[in-house]
DNA sequence: TCAAAATGTCAACATTTGTTTACTTGTCCC
DNA sequence: GGGACAAGTAAACAAATGTTGACATTTTGA
């Protein structure tokens, strides 16, 4: 009557599937804390106790929902076997202003809103460290390659704060061609291997 | 025994304080769903219930013992009254990796870990406008002074999330010379007042 | 001095939360 | 068709949490 009853067949791995999804954008939302069990079961319609049956704890459902996910290296995926490459500096400024509502980008959002428990840091750090720091380190030139990804990482999840999580008004309202000019700016001080060259 | 048994004479404002004190360290600490009211208290050799009588809710502490010692306008303070202006790149850059054991920053750390908190993403989006982006938008030359100072609070919310929330080890055990020199550059890139001159 | 106001404690309440147990219902296969 | 196993539900548990009210103790002031 009020919400679609749709009776769907028993079927586990549909009804898995569904928890996870839930589970993805309900975390993206809220974070972890502000999460509750009862909340992913009923937008997947499905009984609590069914939660803890497939993934055993919250923090396994956290964890596999989140995780198995978890990628941003498209935002640095400037192979496409051709020789022109794209300056990394353009690629990630055009890239850098995230979509929240893209279901992509829910597991870094769930971690940006979960990094106050050690789990979530925990998760983020090495997600990030893997997927996008070591990387984008790989195919920088120039001196100090690591740290300068990381401080790109640092960049891009500070942007995601200001845009996403705390809606900064002078950000949000901002057009997306003026934001992307000036972290493109940002971004080739970094990013141009011009280490200590003219200094 | 244990723990120093300093029977204090009872004083309100000084309690009042220690719980605080507590709740600041303790909110910094782990963010705002990780602490409870029994923490802190304890923490502040007080029982529950006067937290409670003394700040109404969790809720209402937590905006006192932030809000009322937030302030992150010092990293910006270039007005001595003098005349030889030090560059904002070069102060901001040599300020932007925040000692997290130093009280001061404990409200900015705590609205980091609280950020997934509509409560918290509020009294950090309103706190960093007010004492960091507008102040420091008004002392910007050129164009979009206002876009660009946001740009550089997310970069100090980026570098912040990741040297002291996640700890992402390349960030970490880095020099922070290195860090320093790095961090300037990019600020330079936005900070200086060349808008569109020679591009 | 002594009562009243201030300061503080104790125990309990109500609610929420993750989790478990026992039970029901649907589905598949011989 | 009927039993066996999978899929799903309902109810309750245990622990933690914010909050409240009644009670105790200290301090103050007339």
């Amino acid at each position: 009557m009020t919400h679609e009853p749709v009776s769907r067949k028993r079927n586990a791995a549909q009804t898995r599937a569904a928890i996870l999804d839930a589970a993805r954008r309900l975390f993206s939302e809220r974070g972890y804390d502000q999460t509750g069990l009862r909340e992913i079961a009923s937008e997947a319609h499905v009984n609590v106790a069914l939660v803890i049956r497939y993934f055993t704890s919250k923090e396994m459902l956290f964890q596999k929902a989140i995780m198995s996910a978890f990628t941003i290296r498209p935002l640095i995926a400037n192979e496409q076997g051709g020789e022109i490459q794209q300056p990394f500096s353009e690629i990630l400024a055009q890239n850098m202003l995230l979509d929240s509502t893209a279901v992509e980008f829910y597991p870094l959002f769930a971690l940006l809103r979960s990094a106050a428990q050690p789990q979530g840091a925990k998760l983020l750090r090495e997600g990030l460290t893997v997927e996008f720091i070591q990387p984008l380190a790989e195919r920088l030139d120039g001196e100090r390659a690591s740290l300068r990804a990381t401080l790109v990482a640092a960049l891009l999840l500070g942007v995601a704060m200001a845009q996403d999580v705390l809606a900064i008004p002078s950000l949000v309202q901002a057009q997306n061609s003026e934001v992307e000019a000036l972290l493109e700016k940002m971004l080739r001080s970094i990013l141009d291997a011009n280490g200590k060259k003219d200094d």
